[in-house]
DNA sequence: CCTTTTTCGGAAAACGTTTTCGCTTGTTTC
DNA sequence: GAAACAAGCGAAAACGTTTTCCGAAAAAGG
């Protein structure tokens, strides 16, 4: 295909491979005039190296790999970008993969990546993953792994999280001050670290203003839009209905909203609604949502930058950063007294 | 690191790297026994080829590139939800490379694709790049491109699209019918195909209707949403302003909306709008956004398919595909009467 | 029992780099 | 002027596969 190689170079040249490939390389053993030769020659043939051939020989890919549970999500989106980011900057390639929520899609993903083919794997986990066997494999072989967000709770690793438990916490507070009752949690099913842990925040704000905690209102959700519809609009039929929502992830929030338009219940005068979400348009739904926002930019950067420092110096790399960000609650009219 | 390849596996059988090889790719050269004993001491050891060892020896990568201008986006992540779906299916790795708007940086992402790093790309262009020099150098290297969506206007390719024409022409009818009388068009700077197209059906439905046109009413708008805001809000003020707009673009809807309530405007009383967008809550919007909705997923499934029919039958790859696909005109309260 | 197939497996080249080592030259040093 | 050294370049091995070609042994055929 591409045809120009170090060896078409050389010939070109009258050269010897090694010395083109000393010469690109800017070696002291080559004169500044063959230097000066080989660039030329090399810009005027659009001279690529081939990245496998290099990637076989230095045992180096100069790629990482992003593993995610979906990409049409404004939070996963934002931080594939911060990711991206910080690669471009350092002149690696990004590989992508969406488990789709599949604990059997990530584990055949993260064993393809055994192998060579990365130096290293950001990953967020997916919902109905059980077990991190795969992952222990994989760092095994040396590649190191950082991961953001859905962090395992059964291996010691370096992770980027928020302060989900304590956003949990204030979210449900919020909604306490606010006048709210009988406060119902959504959440998607699976021990995902993150639901678990605004969970617990949730538990937490409701034992500390002495509210009793009511199993039916902790309510699990899956995948699919209208059957979390379905789900919210069937607690919201019950007899003492919950008078406000915690919404654990910005879908949930959507499908409340659509719950509540159907059942033409009032927000936030019958019902107020708090949820985590990087929604771009929050400020712009009727009503406005309240959220609590992740900086999900800043965790793809920070997470990034953590594993290439991981990757550029493994001798140091005993140390197990668990670095934590803090989210933001904005109060909107979804939530108002 | 891995430490795990052929070598290590014929050593631990007794058998040659060759057979070894043959005997995982399922060769009928190798006895059905031994074939056995080969593919359980893979398992146990846990090997996984070295993908650059193959990829020199094969001259393959199975890896395709997608390059797309940005991915906080609700169009293009949608595409690359479609892109990744059929990616997985023909069992490809993605790489994804973001230019954010950026020529340049279009430039020596396109430049470092050459070499045989990928197999195919799939590529939306950016907003301000003149020229598709660098595409084609990288198509005379012989790697397959099919664009998406953004598609270059000097070049003979493989394109997938929707019907941007008709549909700027439907929306500014739309809102015409609505009882516009002075209607702005909102569009990026740059040469993009898709804003042209857009902008050529908005003239024409002008004409159709005997409506004039206004230069001041085609505005310019750039990457910077407050910056954005402010232009969009100074045509909001101008003495004979628009009772209409056009956003081709949703961000440009967002903006248009924040620019109105700054303003205390009433949409759609005052200004009706209609925009393109992905936008999953534009129904939950206050108001709700009318929208010109393209399908992204399914230009995501259509661009990969018609790639990997380029990459996996080159000999029939003289036709030049030109898939168009239908966008939806969503009527919803921004636009009412 | 000898020849001809067939079956199964190994040797080695090739893919395009990088890198170690060694070989020429020409230059310096005493 | 011989010895030591430096500068500039080339030969060749190595990275881990795949694949072509070849050989040995067993099976089949007469």
């Amino acid at each position: 295909m591409s045809g120009v190689n170090l060896k078409k170079l050389s010939e070109e040249l009258g050269l010897s491979i090694s010395s083109v490939s000393k010469a690109l390389r800017d070696s002291y053993e080559i004169s500044a005039d063959t230097k000066k030769r080989v660039l030329e020659m090399a810009e005027k043939l659009n001279y690529q190296p081939n990245p496998f051939a290099r990637g076989l020989r230095k045992r180096k890919s100069i790629t990482i790999a992003v593993v995610i549970p979906e990409i049409a999500n404004n939070f996963f989106a934002l931080a594939i970008d911060g990711i991206q980011l910080i690669a471009q900057q350092k002149g690696y390639h990004v590989l992508t993969y969406l488990t789709h929520e599949d604990a059997k899609s990530e584990e055949s993903t993260v064993k393809h990546l055994q192998g060579g083919r990365v130096d290293g794997v950001l990953i967020s986990l997916c919902g109905d993953s059980n077990s991190v066997d795969h992952l222990l494999a994989l760092h095994e072989t040396g590649v190191p792994i950082v991961f953001f967000d859905r962090v395992p709770e059964t291996m010691e690793c370096p992770t980027v999280t928020t302060d989900d438990y304590e956003s949990g916490f204030k979210a449900t507070e919020h909604l306490i001050e606010a006048g709210c009752k009988k406060i119902a949690y959504l959440r998607m099913a699976g021990h995902l670290s993150t639901t678990q842990k605004r969970m617990n925040g949730y538990l937490a704000a409701l034992k500390k203003y002495k509210m009793p905690v009511d199993p039916k209102m902790i309510v699990e959700c899956g995948n699919d839009n209208l059957s979390n519809v379905a789900i919210i609009k069937k607690i919201l039929r019950m007899k003492i209905r919950p008078d406000g929502v915690f919404a654990s992830v910005e879908k949930l929030a959507i499908s409340t909203y659509y719950a509540c338009n159907e059942m033409k219940l009032k927000i936030p005068e019958q019902l107020k609604i708090i949820s985590f979400s990087n929604l771009r348009t929050a400020s712009l739904l009727s009503p406005s949502l309240s959220t609590i926002t992740q900086p999900a930019f800043e965790i793809g950067k920070e997470s990034a930058t953590a594993l290439f420092q991981m990757i550029e110096k493994k001798n140091f790399g005993n140390r197990i950063e668990q670095i934590v960000l803090k989210s933001n609650l904005i109060e909107r009219n979804s939530s108002k007294k």
